[in-house]
RNA sequence: GGGCUGGUAGAUCAGCGGAAGAUCGCCUGCUUUGCAAGCAGGAGGUCGGGGGUUCGAAUCCCCCCCAGUCCA
């Protein structure tokens, strides 16, 4: 099916003097003003011409780049929101933000969820993972980028602005810093994405592609009359403008430095070239300048360089992929990510270990912490400095570990060297299994003094892709209902009511409203029973489909809209439940208190009798850290405070107290339902909760093990749960009184001490011969082996019920003698000079053939 | 979630079917009144856990746990 992503002429272009035109080295459609213009205006087609000659009236750093990005669509009516972390923990589909328009998707896209500001504007830093070999090498590539979003949310009810206004905004904005018209170019492109598609048009500027104006309109359909690389899609009623604004483009276009990295890091990239010594050579326009062809130009040129100005290069390329990397780590952490091993975490620690072995290779002394708080003290702005103290020990921690790495690296490269030869196969296995960076052994290899082969291979990037959560089956209902109204919130004591049937589906019952709570939010369902016309019937399952509550009963039920039933629930359960959801909150918080800000919820699963709890951490929790975490909980549980339960406007909400709110994901919806714990802890949260922080009783942990590398996992008991708790332990240990008496361990010595005598009155058993100069013992072989040690005679042989051993304590090989022991087919088995045993075959032999044989073969 | 590598004395590791080893550290003694010194002796191990094969398993096979690492 060929997609023509129907007409996309912009009709605001062809008003104001545009003209469409195929590009002549390309064949891409765009647009422009210029009548001379015949290349699409995107480099290699058109070189860069920015460099030394910015385009706009005046030089600016990143800082005011944004400012005046975000103050310019500001005074074009948009609403400029905060940016969201890095971290897309709002989504189940990826780890991290990719673009602007992740912040909105999938609720707001789709309409669930009103937009923060309609039009609204953000500068939203990204990381995209794809690039990151690229960094510090192509003069253009960055770690993480701050896209400025420009958005309009077009509903069948509310129109703000389509390709027209953000067309003409784009060009204003180009004007606004100086740039004329006639040298912006608009190039064609479809466009798909995160189960969205649409058009699009690139904003190009002196051979720069500066910014992506996207046009959605259609939405992920397997029937749907439209195709990207093999998705379809069909026409969506929401028609939303998605305009990325490269920030840090912006920046190098009004500098015209020679990379992107000089314009954005000009003060840390001088400070690291004196330190070590380093200066820009004059061949690093040229390589740019080649660079930008991305036919591989700038590699020939690369090896055409003299070894010296080749090592220049590589270390110039390291300073600016430390630079840039750097500041992608600053993000990252101060947005509470974890180093890990996998999901999201493996790709900051990629980060640090890049990093490090940048600083490394030109020689920097500082420690990676010191120049990630530089970058701190400049983004400050931007970063939520409460976790500085987590922030600090992560990249020490990860620092130290990536030193024992390397260390332990040298050793193995040894280990593998065999013959001084390091094979592919080996630099392979060094990398993959041992983490080895393949440049690094290739270094220390070549320090060593070992041979290595030619090539090298490299290694496949990061997919910023999640394996969606394995979701339990809703139940499937035939009719269209109403929806319930969930009177749980009400009142959560209420543990008896009357309610209307709306209908009845074999097992299933639909009332106009419930007091009974459906799975959800990692709480699981009440439980209870209905009565109806004097049948009761119990309440199994309660689960949320759209809006409608089902209850699911233990049989099928005949009910006709307009019955009452008389609803009942079970109280232990509720309440167990309560006390183990509130604890959860409680528990979270304590965690949080005495680890660190960091600390953010991985998943977790209430149960009336056993919770857990993940969360994110970067090292072990110690004992005492569990001490204090207990103690912390339970004095909030101690302070009896009252929790507040709201329905609030979710921006609100999110403006006042930020993504700490979404421990547990994103709930769909205009308004959000808030938990709080004043002073100590406020959620989004939709579960049933204890009126007072004392409901809680008492919160115990049960244990903690780690699941994952930078996720643990807390079991613990609350309420009812921890007392019982309690009582069992109790009673296991008066069991274990009442067996060992009320001094076990004088108990055990005793026993132990008894065990010793019964062992040395059984090698009293021991009857010892002498036959044809031979010592025989006969004993038990529980003791044989212990009391074959000790022997020293020359030559003995143990025999006992199952076994005879030989032990030589001369030049006669007990092994050989066992061995024709076994041609004899007196015993079975083998051993060395020194001893050997075998096992008995025969029933019935006697000594004497034994010595028969050892002395034949003596 | 998958692949790979590893788990042996307090630490670092060797051993990879025949009675558990080395080096450092620790303890005792000697020597030496400067030393991260020398000498002699000693303690310290369910060889990660559980099954299996075998006369015999740290060693071979299977399962599990833990750590590291690469990739989803």
């Amino acid at each position: 099916m060929e997609n023509k992503s129907e007409d996309n002429d912009i009709q605001f272009l062809i008003e104001n003097g545009f003209e469409k035109k195929k590009c002549i080295k390309c064949g891409a459609l765009f647009w422009t003003k210029d009548k001379y213009r015949n290349t699409c205006g995107e480099a290699p087609c058109d070189p860069y011409s920015f460099l030394n000659n910015p385009p706009t009236k005046r030089k600016y750093t990143l800082e005011e780049m944004r400012e005046e990005f975000l103050s310019f669509f500001e005074s074009r009516n948009h609403k400029r929101i905060k940016r969201y972390p890095i971290v897309a923990r709002w989504r189940e589909d990826v780890f991290l933000v990719n673009a602007s328009i992740y912040d909105f998707q999938p609720h707001v896209t789709s309409g669930k969820v009103p937009p923060p500001g309609n039009p609204l504007v953000i500068s939203q830093p990204c990381i995209r993972t794809v690039d990151l070999d690229n960094v510090g090498k192509t003069g253009r590539h960055l770690s993480v980028f701050e896209m400025g979003g420009a958005k309009s949310f077009n509903f069948p009810n509310q129109f703000v602005y389509w390709k027209d206004d953000a067309v003409r905004l784009a060009i204003e904005f180009l004007n606004h810093l100086g740039v004329e018209t006639k040298d912006i170019t608009f190039k064609d492109k479809p466009w798909y994405g995160g189960g969205n598609a649409g058009s699009a048009v690139e904003v190009m500027v002196a051979g720069l592609e500066v910014a992506t104006l996207v046009f959605m309109d259609m939405i992920q359909d397997p029937d749907g009359p439209y195709e990207f690389e093999g998705v379809k899609y069909k026409k969506m009623e929401n028609k939303i403008v998605d305009t990325g604004y490269g920030i840090e483009r912006f920046t190098w276009l009004s500098q015209g430095t020679t990379t992107i990295y000089d314009a954005i890091y000009p003060d840390l990239t001088k400070m690291l070239m004196e330190e070590v010594g380093l200066s820009k050579p004059e061949f690093l326009v040229k390589f740019m300048e080649l660079s930008i062809l991305e036919d591989g130009s700038e590699k020939k040129f690369l090896e055409s360089l003299s070894k010296e100005d080749r090592e220049v290069m590589e270390k110039l390329s390291a300073i600016y992929m430390l630079v840039d990397h750097t500041r992608a780590i600053t993000f990252l952490v101060y947005d509470g990510l974890v180093p890990s091993n996998s999901k999201a975490g493996y790709v900051l620690r990629m980060l640090i270990r890049r990093a490090l072995m940048a600083m490394d290779k030109v020689g920097i002394k500082e420690k990676l912490w010191d120049l990630i708080e530089i970058q701190k003290e400049r983004f400050k702005d931007i970063l939520d400095l409460s976790m500085e103290r987590s922030a600090r020990e992560i990249i020490e921690l990860e620092e130290e570990r990536f030193r024992d790495l390397l260390l332990k690296g040298d050793q193995l490269i040894l280990k593998y060297a065999k013959k001084g030869v390091l094979t592919q196969e080996a630099i392979n296995t060094l990398f993959q299994s041992n983490g080895l960076p393949i440049e690094y052994t290739i270094e220390r290899a070549r320090q060593l003094g070992i041979k290595l082969p030619d090539k090298v291979e490299k290694a496949k990037g990061f997919v910023n892709v999640r394996e969606p959560a394995q979701k339990k089956e809703k139940p499937k209902i035939v009719n269209k209902y109403n929806p319930t109204k969930k009177s749980y919130y009400e009142d959560e004591r209420k543990l008896e009511f009357k309610g209307n049937v709306l209908g009845a589906e074999g097992n299933y019952l639909i009332l106009d409203e419930t007091y009974f709570y459906p799975e959800g939010g990692g709480q699981p369902s009440d439980h209870g029973y209905i009565v109806l016309n004097g049948n009761k019937y119990e309440v199994r399952d309660v689960q949320l489909v759209d809006d409608v509550v089902v209850h699911i009963l233990d049989k099928e039920i005949q009910a006709n809209k307009g019955d009452i039933i008389l609803g009942h629930i079970d109280e232990e359960r509720r309440i167990r439940l309560m006390q183990h959801h509130s604890g959860t909150h409680i528990l979270l918080s304590s965690i949080r208190y005495v680890l660190g800000n960091h600390v953010w919820q991985a998943g977790a699963q209430k149960d009336p009798y056993l919770s857990r709890l993940d969360i994110t951490h970067y090292k072990d929790i110690n004992a005492e850290e569990i001490k204090q975490i207990e103690r912390r909980a339970n004095e909030v549980i101690q302070m009896n405070l009252r929790l507040r339960k709201e329905f609030v406007e979710r921006n609100q909400a999110e403006q006042k107290y930020g993504f700490i709110l979404y421990q547990g994901g994103i709930p769909e919806g205009k308004q959000l339902r808030l938990v709080e714990i004043p002073g100590v802890d406020v959620e989004g949260c939709g579960g049933t909760h204890v009126e007072r922080t004392g409901d809680v009783g008492l919160i115990k942990i049960i244990k903690i093990e780690k699941i994952q590398d930078g996720i643990y996992r807390f079991h613990f008991k609350a309420g009812r749960s921890a007392v019982e708790h309690y009582q069992e332990i109790m009673e296991k240990i008066s069991k274990i009184e009442n067996l060992m008496g009320e001094d076990p361990e004088k108990t055990f010595i005793e026993l132990n001490s008894e065990l010793d005598s019964l062992k040395k009155s059984i090698s009293k058993g021991i009857e010892v011969y002498e036959a044809q100069g031979i010592k025989f013992y006969k004993l038990h072989e529980r003791i044989a082996d212990e009391f074959s040690r000790g022997i020293k005679d020359p030559l003995a042989v143990i025999v006992s019920a199952e076994k005879v051993r030989v032990v030589s304590n001369s030049n006669i090989n007990a092994g050989e003698i066992m061995r024709a022991l076994e041609k004899e087919g007196i015993a079975k088995g083998g051993g060395s000079q020194s001893y050997a045993q075998g096992k008995i075959l025969k029933e019935n032999f006697d000594l004497k053939q034994i010595a028969d044989v050892i002395n034949d073969n003596r």
